[in-house]
DNA sequence: CAACATTAAATGTATAGACATATATTTGTG
DNA sequence: CACAAATATATGTCTATACATTTAATGTTG
């Protein structure tokens, strides 16, 4: 659907007020995908991603500060959602021996094991969706993103 | 800067991964440029996005519901927002006389006049920012993101 | 027109986000 | 080594978001 007929606005100020708006309704759109696949795992769309940024870390751990950069919301406090994901067995959280100052974060077994279960559904039904572009419109897509934020 | 350098993830699961999070690191770039620009006037992201909805309508009015359709976040809180910009001065909130379950809701002169100022800088930064695409990447990045969220 | 369903907006509540500040630790410098 | 600067994390506070529920008004149907 065009961008115009989804927020009923028949015209913009220019076409690149137009991407801008279009890439904003995009994200929100794949968020609210996202938080309903998640909503059955009791988990919010940052906290997965800071579990699958433990994954990827895996068997090393990381830091808050590593989390922080790698978020793709930075501004987000990964300090307490470390803390929420931690009560829910999801990760574990130890002192760091050589830096008091720092936490060496790393996910667990059954953090592991969630993301396991999470792609079972999530990613499939992702891949399929996007499938209604071809590698080359994605490619693109990528391309034209990383130049914008240049 | 590439997506991979931007947060610092070598590879991904799939290029059509990759693009999901590529649009939703771009717009969490956005929203961030957005809210400074708008943090001198005291409104936040969405707030924004009210006003401008609403100008786009002026002189006709609009209810919750429209807000609703027209937001970008369609799950934020029109009617807890629109109190805000109330409280600011910035738009008008006037019962529906033929449905008195409505509420028909207007910007004012003063909100007008804070989106003119909003304006000067933003709107030059954008279009400045966004001309490192050519209208025609621009147009392409459009109807690629049309597409995928069909 | 009574009863029930639907719609519009507001509100309750819990979580998350933005941003400043605080606390503890380490680093760097005279 | 004393002390200021820098760093890592945590916390305080206010706003925003997500989603369910409530309240009030309007529509619909027997």
């Amino acid at each position: 659907m065009k961008i115009e007929e989804a927020i009923q606005q028949k015209q913009f100020r220019s076409v690149y007020q137009k991407t801008v708006v279009n890439i904003l309704y995009t994200a929100s759109w794949l968020n609210q995908i996202t938080t309903n696949y998640l909503r059955p795992f009791g988990i919010s769309g940052e906290q997965y991603n800071i579990l699958r940024i433990l994954r990827g870390m895996h068997p090393e751990t990381a830091t808050v500060k590593t989390l922080t950069e790698r978020m793709l919301d930075r501004m987000s406090n990964a300090s307490r959602l470390v803390e929420k994901l931690k009560q829910k067995g999801l990760v574990d959280r130890q002192e760091c021996p050589f830096d008091r100052r720092r936490v060496d974060i790393s996910i667990t077994q059954k953090g592991l094991d969630l993301l396991d279960e999470t792609a079972k559904f999530m990613d499939q039904d992702y891949d399929q969706r996007l499938e209604v572009l071809c590698p080359e419109e994605a490619e693109e897509l990528n391309r034209i993103l990383d130049k914008l934020r240049q």
